[in-house]
DNA sequence: GCGTCGATGGCA
DNA sequence: GCCATCGACGCG
């Protein structure tokens, strides 16, 4: 399996929230290396759809969304669950892909079905915020040998976004039982 | 099985 | 005063 790189992850949000659906997640942490394949994702596709943090602007918070496509954009929600994003796109576009659910592979057992438990269960927080994602503690490889029926929906949570909160910009393995429960298109 | 609700903290 | 969430609880 192949390290995805640079090339892969300036992809436009939507493409590369498709394309991620069957990759595998490689999170190396105290000494273990765990593996899970991505069978649920979501497109904020910039600072035009109101449901992307971009489209509040440049901050501190947002400010990894306008960087280079490839690091990670990891935030705090509700006070206790980490959300763990892709920045997509070319440079200053403020695109980024949320990884919402995914399946492990090998002898690992862990319930990664939505995006506050995923982080949990893999320990990613708030300290990989801004992080390479083609370094060595995080990162994804392209499995050739898995083919996912991919689902599309409209994306969990962002009835506040106005005429972007229909958009169908989440993506699922329909194979996968590891996708979060809710499948409202 | 489904709707409702509270926890909890950073941010604008 | 919001939230890109989750799990517990009360239905009947």
């Amino acid at each position: 399996m192949k390290k995805l790189g640079h090339a892969f992850f300036r992809q436009d949000a939507i493409r590369l929230a498709r394309g991620l659906i069957g990759t595998v997640l490689v999170r190396r942490v105290g000494g273990k290396e765990y593996r899970a394949r991505i069978v649920e994702t979501e497109a904020y596709v910039g600072t035009h759809d109101l449901a992307s943090h971009s489209s509040k602007g440049r901050t501190k918070r947002t400010e990894v969304m306008f960087g280079p496509a490839g690091r990670a954009y990891v935030y705090l929600i509700y006070g206790m669950y980490e959300m763990f994003n892709i920045v997509a796109g070319r440079k200053g576009t403020g695109q980024a892909v949320l990884i919402r659910a995914a399946e492990p592979l090998g002898d690992w057992k862990a319930n990664l079905s939505g995006p506050g438990k995923l982080t949990r269960a893999l320990g990613i927080t708030s300290s990989a915020n801004g992080l390479d994602l083609s370094g060595s503690s995080i990162f994804l490889l392209h499995d050739p040998g898995y083919r996912p029926r991919i689902r599309r929906t409209r994306r969990v949570g962002v009835d506040y976004a106005k005429e972007w909160k229909d958009a169908l910009l989440r993506f699922f393995d329909d194979k996968s039982t590891s996708v979060s429960k809710r499948r409202a298109v």
